[in-house]
DNA sequence: AGTCGTAACTCATAAGGACAAGTGACGTCA
DNA sequence: TGACGTCACTTGTCCTTATGAGTTACGACT
Protein backbone atom coordinates (compact mmCIF):
# COMPACT_ATOMS: atom_id res chain seq x y z
CA UNK A 1 0.00 0.00 0.00
CA UNK A 2 1.51 3.27 -0.87
CA UNK A 3 1.44 6.66 0.52
CA UNK A 4 -1.57 9.03 -1.63
CA UNK A 5 -3.29 11.54 0.37
CA UNK A 6 -3.47 15.43 -1.44
CA UNK A 7 -5.79 16.04 -4.01
CA UNK A 8 -9.05 15.59 -3.31
CA UNK A 9 -11.38 12.45 -4.44
CA UNK A 10 -9.63 9.00 -3.10
CA UNK A 11 -9.93 7.94 -7.01
CA UNK A 12 -7.86 11.20 -7.98
CA UNK A 13 -5.27 10.10 -6.12
CA UNK A 14 -5.00 6.72 -7.10
CA UNK A 15 -5.25 8.35 -10.63
CA UNK A 16 -2.74 10.48 -9.92
CA UNK A 17 -0.35 8.17 -8.55
CA UNK A 18 -0.60 5.56 -11.69
CA UNK A 19 -0.72 8.47 -14.38
CA UNK A 20 2.74 9.81 -12.05
CA UNK A 21 4.08 6.47 -12.09
CA UNK A 22 3.04 6.25 -16.50
CA UNK A 23 4.73 9.57 -16.82
CA UNK A 24 7.72 9.19 -14.71
CA UNK A 25 8.64 6.01 -17.13
CA UNK A 26 7.88 3.49 -14.22
CA UNK A 27 5.41 2.18 -16.80
CA UNK A 28 6.80 1.71 -20.11
CA UNK A 29 4.30 2.78 -22.86
CA UNK A 30 2.58 -0.99 -24.13
CA UNK A 31 3.50 -2.85 -20.83
CA UNK A 32 1.02 -4.23 -18.79
CA UNK A 33 0.05 -2.14 -15.81
CA UNK A 34 -1.22 -3.93 -12.39
CA UNK A 35 -4.39 -5.64 -12.41
CA UNK A 36 -7.70 -4.15 -10.81
CA UNK A 37 -7.16 -6.52 -7.52
CA UNK A 38 -3.23 -5.48 -7.48
CA UNK A 39 -3.98 -1.90 -7.55
CA UNK A 40 -6.75 -2.29 -4.54
CA UNK A 41 -4.45 -4.07 -2.65
CA UNK A 42 -1.44 -1.54 -3.24
CA UNK A 43 -3.40 1.20 -2.33
CA UNK A 44 -6.30 -0.46 0.01
CA UNK A 45 -9.16 0.78 -2.23
CA UNK A 46 -12.40 -1.31 -3.20
CA UNK A 47 -12.78 -1.92 -6.99
CA UNK A 48 -14.92 0.69 -7.94
CA UNK A 49 -12.28 3.31 -6.27
CA UNK A 50 -9.79 1.57 -8.74
CA UNK A 51 -11.82 1.14 -11.35
CA UNK A 52 -13.01 4.64 -10.70
CA UNK A 53 -9.45 5.50 -11.26
CA UNK A 54 -8.73 3.71 -14.15
CA UNK A 55 -11.93 5.48 -16.18
CA UNK A 56 -10.50 8.58 -15.41
CA UNK A 57 -7.26 7.67 -17.11
CA UNK A 58 -8.80 6.25 -19.46
CA UNK A 59 -10.59 9.36 -20.66
CA UNK A 60 -7.44 11.32 -20.55
CA UNK A 61 -6.32 8.77 -23.60
CA UNK A 62 -3.33 7.43 -21.13
CA UNK A 63 -4.11 3.93 -20.77
CA UNK A 64 -6.02 0.83 -23.04
CA UNK A 65 -7.86 -1.55 -21.18
CA UNK A 66 -8.64 -4.89 -22.70
CA UNK A 67 -11.28 -7.28 -21.43
CA UNK A 68 -10.24 -10.43 -19.90
CA UNK A 69 -6.33 -9.11 -20.30
CA UNK A 70 -5.96 -6.07 -18.57
CA UNK A 71 -4.64 -2.33 -18.82
CA UNK A 72 -1.86 -1.24 -21.46
CA UNK A 73 -0.02 2.01 -21.34
CA UNK A 74 -0.89 3.42 -24.78
CA UNK A 75 1.86 4.09 -26.93
CA UNK A 76 1.32 7.88 -27.31
CA UNK A 77 3.35 8.35 -30.83
CA UNK A 78 3.22 10.94 -32.99
CA UNK A 79 0.71 10.09 -36.24
CA UNK A 80 1.97 7.89 -38.67
CA UNK A 81 0.24 9.98 -41.56
CA UNK A 82 0.77 13.35 -42.67
CA UNK A 83 -1.60 15.22 -44.67
CA UNK A 84 -0.30 17.69 -46.99
CA UNK A 85 -2.53 20.17 -47.57
CA UNK A 86 -1.30 21.04 -51.00
CA UNK A 87 -2.55 21.14 -54.22
CA UNK A 88 -0.63 20.96 -57.24
CA UNK A 89 -1.40 21.77 -60.73
CA UNK A 90 0.99 19.17 -62.67
CA UNK A 91 0.29 20.05 -66.54
CA UNK A 92 -2.19 22.07 -67.97
CA UNK A 93 -6.00 21.71 -65.51
CA UNK A 94 -4.60 18.99 -64.04
CA UNK A 95 -4.28 19.25 -60.57
CA UNK A 96 -3.12 16.94 -58.22
CA UNK A 97 -3.20 16.19 -53.90
CA UNK A 98 0.34 14.80 -52.16
CA UNK A 99 -1.50 12.02 -50.44
CA UNK A 100 -4.06 11.64 -53.67
CA UNK A 101 -2.88 8.15 -54.52
CA UNK A 102 -2.43 7.19 -51.20
CA UNK A 103 -6.22 6.76 -50.34
CA UNK A 104 -8.13 3.26 -51.62
CA UNK A 105 -11.84 3.77 -51.42
CA UNK A 106 -13.06 0.92 -48.93
CA UNK A 107 -16.56 0.78 -50.25
CA UNK A 108 -18.13 2.63 -53.32
CA UNK A 109 -19.02 5.69 -52.56
CA UNK A 110 -22.28 7.11 -52.05
CA UNK A 111 -24.12 9.58 -53.68
CA UNK A 112 -27.00 11.70 -52.83
CA UNK A 113 -29.07 14.91 -52.75
CA UNK A 114 -29.47 16.97 -49.55
CA UNK A 115 -30.39 20.48 -48.82
CA UNK A 116 -28.55 22.97 -47.64
CA UNK A 117 -28.39 23.25 -43.62
CA UNK A 118 -27.29 26.42 -41.64
CA UNK A 119 -23.33 25.41 -41.80
CA UNK A 120 -23.20 24.23 -45.19
CA UNK A 121 -24.98 27.41 -46.13
CA UNK A 122 -22.39 29.97 -43.99
CA UNK A 123 -19.93 28.38 -45.90
CA UNK A 124 -21.16 28.42 -49.44
CA UNK A 125 -22.77 31.82 -49.02
CA UNK A 126 -26.34 29.66 -49.72
CA UNK A 127 -29.71 29.86 -48.62
CA UNK A 128 -30.86 27.20 -46.34
CA UNK A 129 -33.08 24.80 -48.49
CA UNK A 130 -30.87 24.95 -51.70
CA UNK A 131 -30.44 21.55 -53.23
CA UNK A 132 -26.88 20.20 -53.91
CA UNK A 133 -25.48 17.24 -54.82
CA UNK A 134 -23.83 15.06 -52.04
CA UNK A 135 -21.07 11.95 -52.70
CA UNK A 136 -19.53 10.25 -49.27
CA UNK A 137 -16.45 8.04 -49.87
CA UNK A 138 -14.72 6.00 -47.05
CA UNK A 139 -10.87 6.14 -47.78
CA UNK A 140 -8.38 3.84 -46.70
CA UNK A 141 -4.96 3.69 -46.15
CA UNK A 142 -3.99 -0.17 -47.38
CA UNK A 143 -0.39 0.44 -45.83
CA UNK A 144 -1.43 1.59 -42.33
CA UNK A 145 -5.44 0.56 -42.14
CA UNK A 146 -6.21 4.14 -41.14
CA UNK A 147 -9.63 5.37 -42.21
CA UNK A 148 -10.74 8.51 -43.27
CA UNK A 149 -14.23 10.00 -44.20
CA UNK A 150 -14.49 11.97 -47.27
CA UNK A 151 -17.42 14.14 -48.22
CA UNK A 152 -18.16 16.48 -51.31
CA UNK A 153 -21.07 18.65 -51.45
CA UNK A 154 -21.64 20.16 -54.70
CA UNK A 155 -24.56 22.80 -55.28
CA UNK A 156 -27.12 22.06 -57.94
CA UNK A 157 -26.05 25.61 -59.45
CA UNK A 158 -22.50 24.96 -59.80
CA UNK A 159 -23.18 21.66 -61.27
CA UNK A 160 -25.47 22.73 -63.90
CA UNK A 161 -23.10 25.93 -64.68
CA UNK A 162 -20.25 22.97 -64.96
CA UNK A 163 -19.86 20.98 -68.50
CA UNK A 164 -19.59 17.40 -67.46
CA UNK A 165 -20.32 17.77 -63.35
CA UNK A 166 -24.30 17.35 -62.85
CA UNK A 167 -23.91 14.04 -64.48
CA UNK A 168 -21.61 12.46 -62.72
CA UNK A 169 -21.53 14.15 -58.68
CA UNK A 170 -19.58 11.64 -57.57
CA UNK A 171 -16.16 12.46 -59.56
CA UNK A 172 -13.07 12.86 -57.83
CA UNK A 173 -12.53 15.85 -56.17
CA UNK A 174 -9.00 16.09 -58.45
CA UNK A 175 -11.11 15.49 -61.40
CA UNK A 176 -13.46 18.61 -59.89
CA UNK A 177 -11.20 21.14 -59.69
CA UNK A 178 -9.98 20.19 -63.18
CA UNK A 179 -13.80 20.43 -64.48
CA UNK A 180 -13.86 23.88 -62.69
CA UNK A 181 -10.60 24.55 -63.97
CA UNK A 182 -11.41 24.12 -67.52
CA UNK A 183 -14.38 25.68 -67.46
CA UNK A 184 -12.51 29.24 -66.90
CA UNK A 185 -12.53 29.49 -63.22
CA UNK A 186 -9.42 30.23 -61.23
CA UNK A 187 -9.66 28.18 -58.27
CA UNK A 188 -8.42 29.26 -54.79
CA UNK A 189 -9.08 27.12 -51.34
CA UNK A 190 -9.74 28.12 -47.81
CA UNK A 191 -9.48 25.18 -45.35
CA UNK A 192 -10.64 25.22 -41.93
CA UNK A 193 -8.97 22.57 -39.28
CA UNK A 194 -11.66 21.55 -36.26
CA UNK A 195 -11.36 18.86 -33.61
CA UNK A 196 -14.05 17.40 -31.81
CA UNK A 197 -14.55 13.69 -30.13
CA UNK A 198 -16.15 11.57 -32.49
CA UNK A 199 -20.08 10.42 -33.06
CA UNK A 200 -20.86 6.91 -31.79
CA UNK A 201 -20.83 6.18 -35.53
CA UNK A 202 -18.16 7.83 -36.30
CA UNK A 203 -15.96 6.14 -33.76
CA UNK A 204 -17.21 2.72 -35.20
CA UNK A 205 -16.46 3.78 -38.83
CA UNK A 206 -12.96 5.30 -38.44
CA UNK A 207 -11.89 2.43 -35.55
CA UNK A 208 -11.30 4.38 -33.11
CA UNK A 209 -9.67 4.15 -29.61
CA UNK A 210 -11.32 5.33 -26.29
CA UNK A 211 -10.94 9.05 -25.79
CA UNK A 212 -9.58 10.35 -29.04
CA UNK A 213 -10.60 13.13 -31.13
CA UNK A 214 -10.86 13.54 -34.88
CA UNK A 215 -9.55 16.11 -37.38
CA UNK A 216 -12.45 17.85 -38.98
CA UNK A 217 -11.70 19.41 -42.06
CA UNK A 218 -13.69 21.58 -44.09
CA UNK A 219 -12.15 22.85 -47.54
CA UNK A 220 -14.19 25.00 -49.46
CA UNK A 221 -12.86 26.02 -53.25
CA UNK A 222 -13.38 29.21 -54.69
CA UNK A 223 -13.54 30.75 -58.53
CA UNK A 224 -12.28 33.11 -60.38
CA UNK A 225 -14.41 35.89 -58.57
CA UNK A 226 -13.70 34.31 -54.68
CA UNK A 227 -17.04 32.80 -54.82
CA UNK A 228 -17.40 29.48 -53.43
CA UNK A 229 -18.39 26.66 -55.16
CA UNK A 230 -17.45 23.64 -53.96
CA UNK A 231 -17.37 22.24 -50.28
CA UNK A 232 -15.52 19.54 -48.88
CA UNK A 233 -15.05 17.54 -45.62
CA UNK A 234 -12.68 15.27 -44.21
CA UNK A 235 -12.88 13.63 -41.35
CA UNK A 236 -9.98 11.10 -39.71
CA UNK A 237 -8.85 10.11 -36.11
CA UNK A 238 -6.50 12.32 -34.20
CA UNK A 239 -4.58 9.81 -33.18
CA UNK A 240 -3.40 8.90 -36.35
CA UNK A 241 -2.94 11.83 -38.75
CA UNK A 242 -2.01 15.42 -38.48
CA UNK A 243 -2.27 17.88 -41.54
CA UNK A 244 0.42 20.35 -42.57
CA UNK A 245 -0.23 24.09 -43.99
CA UNK A 246 2.73 26.14 -45.74
CA UNK A 247 2.31 30.03 -45.23
CA UNK A 248 3.73 32.51 -47.29
CA UNK A 249 3.75 35.78 -46.72
CA UNK A 250 0.62 37.36 -47.87
CA UNK A 251 1.90 40.90 -49.33
CA UNK A 252 -2.01 42.66 -49.61
CA UNK A 253 -2.35 44.91 -46.59
CA UNK A 254 -5.06 42.44 -45.61
CA UNK A 255 -7.84 40.05 -47.48
CA UNK A 256 -11.30 40.66 -46.37
CA UNK A 257 -13.22 37.59 -44.87
CA UNK A 258 -16.89 37.28 -45.24
CA UNK A 259 -18.58 36.11 -42.50
CA UNK B 1 -40.28 3.08 -17.68
CA UNK B 2 -39.42 3.03 -21.56
CA UNK B 3 -38.70 0.51 -23.52
CA UNK B 4 -34.91 -0.75 -24.42
CA UNK B 5 -33.64 -3.90 -25.44
CA UNK B 6 -31.10 -3.73 -28.15
CA UNK B 7 -27.21 -2.75 -28.05
CA UNK B 8 -25.22 -4.96 -25.25
CA UNK B 9 -24.87 -3.35 -21.63
CA UNK B 10 -27.66 -1.95 -19.94
CA UNK B 11 -26.25 1.34 -19.08
CA UNK B 12 -24.93 1.56 -22.93
CA UNK B 13 -29.14 1.18 -23.96
CA UNK B 14 -29.81 3.88 -21.44
CA UNK B 15 -26.76 5.77 -22.39
CA UNK B 16 -28.46 5.13 -26.36
CA UNK B 17 -31.76 6.15 -25.56
CA UNK B 18 -30.78 9.30 -24.03
CA UNK B 19 -28.36 10.50 -26.37
CA UNK B 20 -31.19 9.76 -28.96
CA UNK B 21 -33.50 12.25 -27.04
CA UNK B 22 -30.71 14.62 -27.69
CA UNK B 23 -29.85 14.52 -30.66
CA UNK B 24 -33.48 14.59 -31.56
CA UNK B 25 -33.84 17.76 -29.78
CA UNK B 26 -36.35 16.27 -27.21
CA UNK B 27 -33.64 17.46 -25.17
CA UNK B 28 -32.93 21.21 -26.43
CA UNK B 29 -29.11 22.26 -25.99
CA UNK B 30 -28.75 23.63 -22.46
CA UNK B 31 -31.63 22.47 -21.23
CA UNK B 32 -31.25 20.58 -17.92
CA UNK B 33 -31.83 16.69 -17.79
CA UNK B 34 -33.88 14.45 -15.82
CA UNK B 35 -32.33 13.43 -12.43
CA UNK B 36 -30.24 10.53 -11.54
CA UNK B 37 -33.20 9.15 -10.02
CA UNK B 38 -36.03 10.33 -12.62
CA UNK B 39 -33.49 8.36 -14.71
CA UNK B 40 -33.51 5.58 -12.61
CA UNK B 41 -37.18 5.37 -12.43
CA UNK B 42 -37.84 6.36 -16.25
CA UNK B 43 -35.43 3.09 -17.10
CA UNK B 44 -36.09 0.29 -14.48
CA UNK B 45 -31.96 0.67 -13.59
CA UNK B 46 -29.97 1.16 -10.43
CA UNK B 47 -27.79 4.27 -9.96
CA UNK B 48 -24.45 2.96 -10.67
CA UNK B 49 -26.24 2.01 -14.33
CA UNK B 50 -27.76 5.49 -14.66
CA UNK B 51 -24.08 7.46 -13.60
CA UNK B 52 -22.68 4.67 -15.65
CA UNK B 53 -24.80 5.79 -18.90
CA UNK B 54 -24.31 9.87 -17.88
CA UNK B 55 -20.07 9.07 -17.38
CA UNK B 56 -20.30 7.69 -21.12
CA UNK B 57 -22.62 10.93 -22.72
CA UNK B 58 -19.99 12.90 -20.63
CA UNK B 59 -16.87 10.79 -22.10
CA UNK B 60 -18.83 12.02 -25.36
CA UNK B 61 -18.99 15.49 -24.88
CA UNK B 62 -22.46 15.19 -25.25
CA UNK B 63 -23.53 16.86 -21.87
CA UNK B 64 -22.08 18.67 -19.08
CA UNK B 65 -23.10 17.59 -14.84
CA UNK B 66 -22.57 20.42 -12.32
CA UNK B 67 -22.51 19.45 -8.97
CA UNK B 68 -25.56 20.19 -6.61
CA UNK B 69 -27.31 21.33 -9.93
CA UNK B 70 -27.70 18.53 -13.16
CA UNK B 71 -26.84 17.28 -16.21
CA UNK B 72 -27.42 19.82 -19.44
CA UNK B 73 -27.13 19.62 -22.72
CA UNK B 74 -24.35 20.89 -23.96
CA UNK B 75 -24.65 23.45 -26.95
CA UNK B 76 -22.58 22.20 -29.07
CA UNK B 77 -21.71 25.51 -30.77
CA UNK B 78 -19.35 26.42 -33.17
CA UNK B 79 -16.56 27.72 -32.55
CA UNK B 80 -16.44 31.38 -31.06
CA UNK B 81 -13.18 31.79 -32.66
CA UNK B 82 -11.48 31.75 -35.56
CA UNK B 83 -7.80 31.62 -36.02
CA UNK B 84 -6.77 33.05 -39.42
CA UNK B 85 -3.48 31.41 -39.72
CA UNK B 86 -1.65 33.99 -42.10
CA UNK B 87 1.22 36.46 -42.18
CA UNK B 88 1.21 39.68 -43.90
CA UNK B 89 3.82 41.87 -44.93
CA UNK B 90 2.13 45.58 -43.77
CA UNK B 91 5.35 47.82 -44.73
CA UNK B 92 9.01 46.66 -45.17
CA UNK B 93 9.88 44.65 -42.63
CA UNK B 94 7.15 44.47 -40.34
CA UNK B 95 4.32 41.43 -40.32
CA UNK B 96 1.12 40.88 -38.74
CA UNK B 97 -0.89 38.53 -37.94
CA UNK B 98 -5.28 38.52 -38.22
CA UNK B 99 -5.70 37.91 -34.80
CA UNK B 100 -2.40 39.53 -33.24
CA UNK B 101 -4.29 42.39 -31.27
CA UNK B 102 -6.70 40.02 -30.05
CA UNK B 103 -4.68 38.34 -27.62
CA UNK B 104 -3.57 39.70 -23.75
CA UNK B 105 -0.84 38.09 -22.05
CA UNK B 106 -2.51 36.75 -19.05
CA UNK B 107 0.63 36.58 -17.27
CA UNK B 108 4.31 37.20 -17.84
CA UNK B 109 5.74 35.59 -20.16
CA UNK B 110 8.97 33.26 -19.02
CA UNK B 111 11.93 32.55 -20.31
CA UNK B 112 13.97 29.76 -20.31
CA UNK B 113 16.75 27.54 -21.44
CA UNK B 114 16.12 24.10 -22.81
CA UNK B 115 17.76 21.00 -24.87
CA UNK B 116 16.45 19.69 -28.12
CA UNK B 117 14.40 16.75 -27.27
CA UNK B 118 13.70 14.42 -30.40
CA UNK B 119 10.60 16.32 -31.16
CA UNK B 120 11.49 19.30 -31.77
CA UNK B 121 14.72 18.47 -33.18
CA UNK B 122 13.03 16.53 -35.79
CA UNK B 123 11.33 19.68 -36.62
CA UNK B 124 14.10 21.68 -36.62
CA UNK B 125 16.45 19.45 -37.76
CA UNK B 126 18.57 19.71 -34.44
CA UNK B 127 20.94 17.23 -33.14
CA UNK B 128 19.41 16.42 -29.41
CA UNK B 129 21.02 17.98 -26.39
CA UNK B 130 21.60 21.06 -28.57
CA UNK B 131 20.85 24.37 -26.60
CA UNK B 132 17.75 26.40 -26.96
CA UNK B 133 15.97 29.81 -25.76
CA UNK B 134 12.26 28.66 -24.61
CA UNK B 135 9.39 31.41 -24.19
CA UNK B 136 6.13 30.76 -22.65
CA UNK B 137 3.18 32.33 -22.76
CA UNK B 138 -0.38 32.47 -21.27
CA UNK B 139 -2.47 34.15 -23.81
CA UNK B 140 -6.37 35.35 -23.04
CA UNK B 141 -8.79 36.88 -25.65
CA UNK B 142 -10.45 39.61 -23.24
CA UNK B 143 -13.77 39.57 -25.11
CA UNK B 144 -14.57 35.54 -24.53
CA UNK B 145 -11.94 34.51 -21.65
CA UNK B 146 -10.65 32.15 -24.39
CA UNK B 147 -6.93 30.90 -23.18
CA UNK B 148 -4.12 29.83 -24.85
CA UNK B 149 -0.73 28.89 -24.34
CA UNK B 150 1.77 29.40 -26.52
CA UNK B 151 5.49 28.75 -27.00
CA UNK B 152 8.67 29.71 -28.79
CA UNK B 153 11.61 28.10 -29.56
CA UNK B 154 14.82 29.38 -30.48
CA UNK B 155 18.04 27.16 -31.29
CA UNK B 156 21.24 29.11 -29.67
CA UNK B 157 22.41 29.14 -33.14
CA UNK B 158 19.32 31.05 -34.72
CA UNK B 159 19.67 33.48 -31.84
CA UNK B 160 23.01 34.26 -31.62
CA UNK B 161 23.40 34.97 -35.78
CA UNK B 162 20.28 37.18 -35.51
CA UNK B 163 21.19 41.04 -33.88
CA UNK B 164 19.09 41.63 -30.63
CA UNK B 165 17.56 38.08 -30.60
CA UNK B 166 20.13 36.66 -27.98
CA UNK B 167 19.65 39.67 -25.61
CA UNK B 168 15.87 39.15 -25.85
CA UNK B 169 14.51 35.74 -26.42
CA UNK B 170 11.10 36.99 -25.32
CA UNK B 171 10.41 38.80 -28.27
CA UNK B 172 7.15 38.54 -29.83
CA UNK B 173 6.70 36.21 -32.83
CA UNK B 174 6.01 38.94 -34.92
CA UNK B 175 8.88 41.10 -33.96
CA UNK B 176 10.75 37.79 -34.30
CA UNK B 177 9.80 37.58 -38.09
CA UNK B 178 10.89 41.53 -38.55
CA UNK B 179 14.23 40.80 -36.77
CA UNK B 180 14.93 37.97 -39.03
CA UNK B 181 13.93 39.71 -41.94
CA UNK B 182 16.00 42.43 -41.09
CA UNK B 183 19.11 39.66 -40.73
CA UNK B 184 17.93 39.26 -44.87
CA UNK B 185 16.00 35.90 -44.36
CA UNK B 186 13.66 35.42 -46.39
CA UNK B 187 10.52 33.48 -44.49
CA UNK B 188 7.67 31.19 -45.03
CA UNK B 189 6.15 28.98 -42.47
CA UNK B 190 5.09 25.23 -42.41
CA UNK B 191 2.30 24.70 -39.71
CA UNK B 192 1.12 21.29 -38.59
CA UNK B 193 -2.02 20.67 -36.65
CA UNK B 194 -2.91 17.99 -34.22
CA UNK B 195 -5.74 17.19 -31.95
CA UNK B 196 -5.49 15.80 -28.84
CA UNK B 197 -6.92 14.83 -25.29
CA UNK B 198 -5.13 17.57 -22.93
CA UNK B 199 -2.97 16.41 -19.68
CA UNK B 200 -4.09 17.78 -16.93
CA UNK B 201 -2.36 20.55 -16.02
CA UNK B 202 -3.58 21.70 -19.84
CA UNK B 203 -6.97 20.98 -18.54
CA UNK B 204 -6.62 23.39 -16.06
CA UNK B 205 -5.37 26.16 -16.97
CA UNK B 206 -6.61 26.53 -20.39
CA UNK B 207 -9.78 25.31 -18.75
CA UNK B 208 -11.33 23.36 -20.45
CA UNK B 209 -14.66 21.18 -20.13
CA UNK B 210 -14.90 17.60 -19.94
CA UNK B 211 -14.16 15.30 -23.23
CA UNK B 212 -12.55 18.80 -24.77
CA UNK B 213 -9.91 18.10 -27.25
CA UNK B 214 -7.00 20.69 -27.79
CA UNK B 215 -5.52 22.10 -31.09
CA UNK B 216 -1.92 21.40 -31.20
CA UNK B 217 -0.39 24.03 -33.78
CA UNK B 218 3.61 23.90 -34.59
CA UNK B 219 5.16 26.28 -36.48
CA UNK B 220 8.22 26.47 -38.17
CA UNK B 221 10.13 29.04 -39.23
CA UNK B 222 11.82 28.86 -42.41
CA UNK B 223 14.65 31.12 -43.83
CA UNK B 224 16.23 31.66 -46.81
CA UNK B 225 18.07 28.42 -47.63
CA UNK B 226 14.72 26.77 -46.28
CA UNK B 227 16.71 26.25 -43.02
CA UNK B 228 14.59 25.93 -40.15
CA UNK B 229 14.89 28.88 -37.56
CA UNK B 230 12.21 28.70 -35.02
CA UNK B 231 9.58 26.75 -33.37
CA UNK B 232 6.49 27.88 -32.38
CA UNK B 233 3.41 26.15 -30.43
CA UNK B 234 0.08 27.54 -30.17
CA UNK B 235 -2.27 24.77 -28.12
CA UNK B 236 -5.99 26.21 -27.56
CA UNK B 237 -9.18 23.99 -26.48
CA UNK B 238 -11.02 22.89 -29.60
CA UNK B 239 -14.08 23.68 -28.37
CA UNK B 240 -13.74 27.25 -28.63
CA UNK B 241 -11.23 27.57 -31.71
CA UNK B 242 -11.03 26.76 -35.18
CA UNK B 243 -7.75 27.33 -37.50
CA UNK B 244 -8.05 28.35 -41.05
CA UNK B 245 -5.43 28.41 -43.58
CA UNK B 246 -5.31 29.75 -47.45
CA UNK B 247 -4.59 27.25 -50.10
CA UNK B 248 -3.24 28.49 -53.60
CA UNK B 249 -1.60 26.58 -56.78
CA UNK B 250 1.45 25.01 -56.08
CA UNK B 251 2.91 25.15 -59.64
CA UNK B 252 5.97 23.36 -58.93
CA UNK B 253 6.20 19.76 -59.87
CA UNK B 254 5.95 18.84 -56.29
CA UNK B 255 8.15 20.76 -53.16
CA UNK B 256 10.25 17.84 -51.22
CA UNK B 257 9.70 17.36 -47.75
CA UNK B 258 12.89 16.68 -45.66
CA UNK B 259 11.64 13.93 -43.10
C1' DA C 1 -37.30 44.00 5.96
C1' DG C 2 -33.28 41.53 6.28
C1' DT C 3 -30.53 37.54 7.91
C1' DC C 4 -29.70 33.14 8.39
C1' DG C 5 -30.69 28.26 9.39
C1' DT C 6 -32.73 24.33 7.68
C1' DA C 7 -34.76 21.12 4.52
C1' DA C 8 -34.93 19.08 0.24
C1' DC C 9 -33.21 18.59 -3.77
C1' DT C 10 -29.06 17.72 -6.77
C1' DC C 11 -24.56 14.94 -7.97
C1' DA C 12 -19.94 12.80 -5.86
C1' DT C 13 -17.65 9.30 -3.55
C1' DA C 14 -16.96 4.87 -1.46
C1' DA C 15 -17.64 0.05 -0.07
C1' DG C 16 -19.29 -4.60 -0.69
C1' DG C 17 -21.09 -8.57 -3.22
C1' DA C 18 -22.35 -11.29 -7.17
C1' DC C 19 -22.12 -12.99 -11.72
C1' DA C 20 -20.92 -12.60 -16.87
C1' DA C 21 -17.48 -12.78 -20.31
C1' DG C 22 -12.89 -12.70 -22.65
C1' DT C 23 -8.13 -14.89 -22.47
C1' DG C 24 -4.55 -18.05 -22.06
C1' DA C 25 -2.33 -21.97 -20.15
C1' DC C 26 -2.38 -26.44 -18.78
C1' DG C 27 -3.69 -31.04 -18.72
C1' DT C 28 -6.42 -34.76 -20.26
C1' DC C 29 -8.08 -37.65 -23.65
C1' DA C 30 -8.50 -39.56 -28.23
C1' DT D 1 0.70 -35.52 -31.44
C1' DG D 2 -3.30 -33.05 -31.65
C1' DA D 3 -7.83 -31.44 -30.12
C1' DC D 4 -10.39 -29.91 -26.67
C1' DG D 5 -12.18 -29.09 -22.02
C1' DT D 6 -11.33 -26.96 -17.81
C1' DC D 7 -9.53 -23.62 -14.71
C1' DA D 8 -7.50 -19.49 -13.16
C1' DC D 9 -6.90 -15.08 -14.30
C1' DT D 10 -8.41 -10.89 -16.28
C1' DT D 11 -12.02 -6.96 -16.98
C1' DG D 12 -17.22 -6.00 -17.64
C1' DT D 13 -21.67 -5.36 -15.67
C1' DC D 14 -25.07 -4.71 -12.10
C1' DC D 15 -27.01 -4.31 -7.74
C1' DT D 16 -27.42 -2.47 -2.74
C1' DT D 17 -26.24 0.69 0.76
C1' DA D 18 -24.21 4.65 2.87
C1' DT D 19 -22.35 9.15 3.36
C1' DG D 20 -20.48 13.63 1.70
C1' DA D 21 -21.09 17.95 -0.60
C1' DG D 22 -23.00 21.77 -3.65
C1' DT D 23 -27.47 24.41 -4.64
C1' DT D 24 -31.69 26.46 -3.90
C1' DA D 25 -35.79 27.94 -1.69
C1' DC D 26 -38.43 28.62 2.07
C1' DG D 27 -39.44 30.18 6.49
C1' DA D 28 -38.41 31.56 11.09
C1' DC D 29 -36.15 34.62 13.82
C1' DT D 30 -34.14 39.07 14.70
Amino acid sequence: MSEIQRPGALYQQVAAAIREAILSGEFAPGSLLPSEAQLMTRYGVSRPTVRNAIAALRAEGLIDVRHGKGSFVRSSGQPTLTLERRITRTSGDTFAMPNGDLWKEAEEPSTYRARTTKTTGRLLHLDEEEALFGCDRLLTDPRTGTRAMHRTLIPFEVADAVRGLAENPGTHPAAIYQLLSQDGQHLSWTETVRARMPLPDERTTLQLPDATPILHLTRVTHGSDDRALILEELRIGADRAEATYRITIDEQPARRTRA
